[in-house]
DNA sequence: GCCTAATCATTTGTATACATATGATCCTAG
DNA sequence: CTAGGATCATATGTATACAAATGATTAGGC
């Protein structure tokens, strides 16, 4: 019973010594945060969100796609990815057309107006990585983003 | 005029290989993901979420706050602290009293059912901080928190 | 070929996150 | 001691983020 005490006694002490501040998940929120303040300054008049970034430079890389597909690869549930890319259709930079192949599917592709943003876009999308990074020494951080890939 | 196409044609370069899954950003976006995923399922029952735990924690290491003071120490804006709050005190987690001596100010602190819940969620909150950093080995998470920290 | 399961897109509801605006209150310069 | 500025809490609108439900469509097992 004695271990049993000292056990739930050393519980209760991290318990109490516990420190927000010193979280992962919370050091990753604000992370997070400082990241999205950086990326709405950088795009500037281009006025596109982190999601609507990644859409658009995935649907650059792939020419074509399918919207929950587009979800999956840029890490937004279909519910997400439905209200981004509708947004983006707005705005005309996106063009949905039903694929007859199989109807259930939405394929996306860039307009021309899409294409010519996503080059300005992207071309800011460099700066926002270095002012995100500066904080960091050239040598921290390849050490950093290798870490960070492994908690994903 | 050499010089200034070479560093136009580098640029876009830089553009054209762009790769959306190394940026910073993007990784940080999604391991706060994932936490929050982790977070989801390690409070279980206790069901909060991570802003709600981050104010619940923080009203417990200070006793009394005022609404406001408490949104800039856990880095959220008046606006989303106060829905936080608000349904924290809906739920009988945290008592509004308005300051008398400063009738701008709401002043907060836990229930004794928000104390009591706190102990337990905090006790999940350690088990979620090692769930996160699992893909890590012991060396290194303090190389990892501590770049972290950097970048807020 | 048919029925069930799976997938796709959408919708609804809840919860951050922040910009912006507002009214109440406090503080301070003159 | 009062007028102007600052702070506090709240409210509204937009945009993720995800759970859960739905209807349409496709794919697989038999």
């Amino acid at each position: 019973m004695a271990t049993k005490a000292a056990a739930q006694a050393a519980k209760d002490d991290d318990v109490a010594s516990y420190v927000l501040e010193q979280q992962v998940g919370h050091l990753l929120r604000r992370a997070h945060q400082r990241h999205t303040t950086i990326f709405q300054d950088g795009m500037g008049d281009v006025q596109l969100t982190p999601t609507q970034y990644a859409a658009l430079v995935k649907i650059r890389d792939l020419g074509q796609i399918s919207q929950n597909q587009l979800g999956r690869l840029t890490a937004m549930d279909p519910a997400t990815i439905q209200g981004v890319v509708q947004r983006l259709a707005a705005r005309g930079l996106v063009d949905r057309t039903a694929d007859p192949h199989d109807r259930r599917l939405m394929q996306l592709r860039l307009t021309a107006k899409g294409r010519a943003l996503v080059q300005t876009a992207i071309a800011r999308g460099i700066g926002i990585t270095e002012a995100t990074l500066a904080p960091l020494s050239e040598a921290e951080r390849p050490i950093f983003l290798s870490l960070l890939r492994k908690l994903i």
